[in-house]
DNA sequence: ACTTAGCTACGAATACTATCGTAACATTGA
DNA sequence: TCAATGTTACGATAGTATTCGTAGCTAAGT
């Protein structure tokens, strides 16, 4: 089995894909350049890797492979989201939570998003307690 | 100046310092040894380089040494938050923290305790808004 | 035909992480 | 005294991550 998540360098070329939808080596290359110098035989190296490992698919068109992302962007990070917070935060969503707020300033509106969420999820519960017995 | 964060084992160590205090490295391994297996040589090891580091500081105690923690907790996390966020959730917080709510099965109280957080903030908001000069 | 440019494949160098074994020394108890 | 035990220090190894250079192939332009 062995199923492993992407690393640091590998995330960045499948954001840029689930960014950008498909694209060549070149061309992913080419985007991550804007962020920082790295040569273009490194991109391809590291996403030769990550197809050998499964997480981008690839088609040949011409000479040239066109890559696609195999992983879903929700479940990566999801994976990621856990991994960080048994490792970071002891597995407490809530801690990391509250010191994200307490550290990032949100706008109204982003506050507004989050408050609806968790009335959301505060009404969910209480309708699963109604009349339900005990388990 | 080359400051960095703790890797995963190094985290682990700090957080038993910060856990229970100052300890030797062999209470610290003991301590451990009840998530995983690891020889004490490697735990001494690790800490030998964190000290390196300035990670954590000792004090020599007859022949032992009684490490103690000179990174702060809070600051550790915010940083290693702030990264992780950077990395996985292209800075963005209010992704994550919708994520880690939509993910992770708060209690009423905990989503209480978050309700009132934002609402602290955007109250806060308000204040700042109120009457004053444009910057 | 030949040069240029772009592409793939892949070996290799480097750094970082994680782990362990061994040596050297001190302490303690029989 | 001496064997057992516990401690520090540190070299060595294995695995992972990251990066780059070179070789070989193909397409295009001249």
């Amino acid at each position: 089995m062995e199923e492993r998540s992407p690393n640091k360098s590998e995330l960045e070329i499948l954001q840029v894909l689930w960014d950008k939808g498909a694209l060549t080596a070149r061309e992913v290359h080419d985007t991550l350049s804007e962020e920082k110098t790295v040569r273009y035989t490194t991109t391809l190296k590291t996403m030769q890797i990550m197809h050998q490992r499964a997480f981008i698919g690839r088609k040949a068109s011409g000479q040239t492979h066109v890559y696609h992302a195999l992983m879903l962007q929700n479940d990566t990070e999801s994976v990621l989201l856990d991994n960080f917070l048994k490792r970071t935060f002891g597995g407490s969503a809530l801690n990391m939570v509250m010191k994200a707020l307490g550290n990032y300033d949100a706008s109204s509106e982003e506050l507004e998003e989050i408050k609806k969420m968790i009335e959301q999820k505060s009404a969910l519960k209480n309708k699963k307690g109604d009349g339900e017995s005990i388990v």
